[in-house]
DNA sequence: GTGGTCTAGACCACC
DNA sequence: GTGGTCTAGACCACA
């Protein structure tokens, strides 16, 4: 797995995981890769993968049964959808538009690209 | 002036200066405050402010006079705009759309709200 | 090592690596000393040899991993070479020759010097 | 004029004047441009000129006469040319070869680029 | 007055 | 352990 070089790549993992949730690839009470092998795979420090973990379990997005392995809580995808959702009508699209109007953007160029995007969707969603 | 916590205050200001380019309050060949007085004007340290305006100057969008002080380069605004522009269709577009995706959210939804946005814009308008 | 008081510490510290990676001391994908621990080593303050790994960042000489500390690009070597030929050739001879023009100085006296030059060459090899 | 950003302005100023005495555009015995008609002609502020005079004055290469003005030294031209061309050949070929050295530049290179750098000399020679 | 560099030392996030 | 940021304070060269 490629890391940005801006976000720190705990952050980077969870997100990841919010994604498999989000796309329903990975599902309630099932497990999830342990700390070493995820580790292994994406090529990071175990100490990492147990911080993003750690994150996504006070966000009780996943839980852990000790000596076991870690889970996807009961209602996680709605609990993610549901989070993700707020911040983006509340903290995106805000910051968006602000930035639209400093820069002259009006919304009629957003949603030619919007057009265009959904052309080459096809391709997006084989990606993991 | 107030900083957010997530960002380094020199990119902050490196930011404040921009915008400052964009809505054409400094224009081309002027002057800006000195290192210092700028440092004081947002009480933080000359060097901090050294180096949000070293930044400007590798970017072409200030450049030293020596002995006298930083002025705004010609074309300023122009690239300021050009690079903003391409990062927000190239980069923070993309980005907003695979998300919209990934959350189920239609392109009407973020209209109803550009609406809503443009309503209480005047308020914005006051903050410099 | 010692430093010459024409130039910024920091960007002797640069040109230092730079040369490094030209001699083939350090290669693509190496991991190059700690800050701290050049700083140690160069009897320098950590924030000068920040300020030069950063430079070199910015040059796409060197790049960062976080935590675990800065590595040399992959490149890097044909990059500097390119760049500091092209700098012979387009800033360094002319400003040379336009010298010559003026002192008078003809082609044969340099090649004179260049076989004096050549002669000696072996006590600079040692130097690292 | 135009300066360029990496040299102090009087030493700049400096050499200029050197050149006008090395090509014989002024000669001995001869005035030299007042301060301030040099400041207003260079947009410098006088001060940076009175420091440039000062310097040659240092070395001999021009003399005031008090309420006159500036006058260039019997012997100005020899001695600059001397002086130049021991630093030329004691500082600046030494650290050319070294360079070469490093980026693996053969002297015939050098060759090459000489004899085309006189082909276009022409156009050069107008340029004061 | 201006900016540029450097030091010392602190704190923080990340791996 | 790693680097990144920031402060305080100093010194210097330059205009």
């Amino acid at each position: 797995m490629e890391f940005k070089g801006e976000q720190p790549i705990y952050i980077q993992i969870a997100d990841y995981i919010r994604r498999k949730i989000l796309k329903e690839k990975w599902s309630a009470e099932e497990r999830i890769p342990s700390i070493r092998d995820m580790a292994v795979r994406m090529e990071v420090n175990p100490n990492t993968v147990a911080r993003a973990y750690s994150l996504l379990q006070d966000e009780n997005i996943i839980f852990n049964k000790r000596g076991i392995g870690y889970f996807i809580q009961e209602g996680a995808r709605s609990q993610v959808m549901e989070r993700q959702k707020e911040e983006f009508f509340e903290d995106v699209l805000p910051e968006l538009f602000k930035k639209m109007q400093l820069l002259g953007i009006k919304l009629g160029e957003i949603e030619d690209y919007y057009d265009e995007f959904e052309m080459s969707e096809g391709a997006n969603e084989i990606i993991q």
